[in-house]
DNA sequence: TTTGGTTGCGCAAGCGTTTGCGTTCATATT
DNA sequence: AATATGAACGCAAACGCTTGCGCAACCAAA
């Protein structure tokens, strides 16, 4: 088998303790002994066993992250973002994709992360009893994308803010018949899709423009639905100059569905998102940016902070900066326009 | 603190083997007894730790999955199908994000997974010295897109053929002046480019064209670096008509080019790509699609059955199909392109 | 009734660490 | 010279499970 702290003891001639202490840094060793069974312990390969460490010293030096979708950017962003943060610290990463109905109620009745982690960073939006179930764990617990909750850092951005800054600009270029693309929060506390409606709604109030429900669409946050419901915005009876997509991804669906049509953003429509995807710089899609990956480092560090020093109030709820990127699909709008 | 298995075990009535036996579903134990155990544990939200399990029973339950940039739609697709199936089969997942040299070196230095993981599943390609690292761990070994080699099981797709499907499209629809974003191997067994590179050559030798090396370009497999290659190849004397980039996000970065340039595919110049990247289909990016999830299930499972059945020879080598998507970037070349 | 085999369970050792406490020994203090 | 002090280290007890073995109790076969 692997070497075992005992063999570098003896290798050294020290006591199993002698080595413990000496490979942690800790006190009570002299220079000249830990040099001796950093020596030996590299010439034997050896690396602690974390399951022995942890069951001594009740830390796992892991921390649990749960994602749905991990496959898509946004995730995977914040994810990479936050391991990094993780690994620089020395924790490790246990992940679980929690994309699927069936692997989330695993998740959530086997409860595989207890007494198997310091602390939980999730990028799921949870109802109250899940969040009750990672309460149970006690342990740090880090979310985003929701109001303040109790037990829980949560960082975000200022949703509604945010919308605001997209619509404004659209309405600062002059449109006044704006269409959004959104979407439903469904029965969780996902907060977004109310908070970005909303900023849409202050502006057309603000700029004096009457509110059409007919211009509101649902694109479900995802490219096919954002596909749909340019469809569907095109067919009214008087469709709009320009469209707030609620995110990046339906907003690639919108001008997807433009193309389809054979018009062409700005000239017939323009087009905003929300998000600051990758590849919104591709398609050079004007957009309210937000810092993805920010977001991971900034809950990683909370998180972290947590650890390090158990009685420090927990922040609470943090808010991170957007910025309008101005692109190639948002203009004036045109004399004669669609329709 | 939590209850541990002595509490359920005095709950019930029996001992703390019995307890173990019982839900871990060995024999052994009455069915009645296995109820009573089953209920208490749950009325105590008893879960056993991992640590100690894993310290008793040598087995960890973990499968270590090393990676570069979750967050590129790439890898992170590859990561989200394998944790589905690792955690379906109650695995769970120990995520290490190695996209920095940092990172790297500190993983390879400290080998974290030691003593940790059942498995790893490395989506990095390895020089021998990090092969050898993950070999000294005596555990299942998969890993993707490069030759075989000893001790690992390696899934990927016929680089080379499926370039020579790309390339053949474009020469089938007329073209001759076809142009190439590719890139290079660096000092890694990434064979990829190479591959890829071989097929293009073996189609434009199959047609009689000349190879020209003007119209090779490196793309370092990136956005922005397609969009240079592509921005090189219409500065050339005689552009091509048609490119063939080696990655669906170099393609991109060639689309991009061509709206700066005023030009417009497929008119102008046809592209394809290579990967059967998401938003490709947004863009409408002919490409040859590869099975993305599909390989990460597919290591996924290859590992599983090692785990299972230790004795079975591991299956070397094993590549899966791709096929050729026809969307809106490829056509016959025009009579008058550019230039 | 005895024998042999099962079934259901408890005992206790062991997995590889960490850590509180005790011991030794050298050095500093009176 | 006697004593206190602290550094360096070893001892042994946890940590919470798993598992080989032993021991009753029971049933079937002889």
């Amino acid at each position: 088998m692997t070497a075992s702290i005992t063999d570098v003891a003896r290798a050294v001639g020290v006591s199993a303790s002698t080595v413990s202490r000496a490979l942690r840094g800790r006190p009570g060793v002299s220079d000249e002994v830990r040099e001796q069974i950093a020596a030996a312990a590299a010439s034997l390969g050896y690396t602690a066993s974390r399951s022995a460490s942890s069951l001594a010293s009740g830390r796992t030096l892991t921390i649990g992250v749960v994602a749905p979708f991990v496959g898509r950017w946004f995730f995977g962003t914040v994810l990479d973002a936050a391991e990094n943060e993780f690994g620089a610290a020395g924790y490790d990463v246990l992940l679980y994709n929690l994309g699927s109905p069936e692997a989330r109620k695993r998740f959530f009745t086997k409860m595989p992360v207890r007494k198997r982690v310091d602390a939980v960073l999730s990028l799921l939006v949870h109802d109250e009893d899940e969040a009750d179930a990672l309460r149970s764990l006690r342990v740090p617990l880090a979310t985003f994308w929701t109001a303040p909750r109790p037990g829980f850092t949560v960082v975000g951005i200022d949703d509604r803010a945010a919308a605001q800054s997209a619509v404004r600009h659209l309405v600062n270029l002059g449109h006044r018949r704006i269409g959004m693309i959104g979407g439903t929060s469904g029965p969780l506390h996902w907060t977004t899709p109310v908070e970005r409606r909303q900023g849409y709604l202050d502006v057309l109030a603000d700029a004096g423009i009457p509110h059409d429900p007919a211009l509101e669409t649902d694109g479900g946050y995802t490219v096919e639905g954002g596909e749909r419901a340019m469809t569907e915005l095109l067919a009214a009876p008087r469709p709009p100059t320009a469209v707030f997509a609620q995110s990046d991804e339906m907003a690639m669906g919108a001008l997807r569905a433009l193309r389809l049509h054979r018009l062409k953003a700005p000239d017939d429509m323009s087009v905003i998102g929300l998000d600051g995807h990758e590849l919104a710089e591709v398609l050079g899609l004007t957009t309210i940016a937000q810092p993805v990956a920010g977001q991971g480092t900034e809950a990683a560090r909370l998180l972290l902070r947590q650890l390090e020093e158990p009685d420090a109030a927990s922040p609470g709820h943090v808010q991170v900066p957007t910025r309008l990127i101005l692109r190639d699909t948002t203009a004036p709008p045109q004399p004669r326009g669609p329709q």
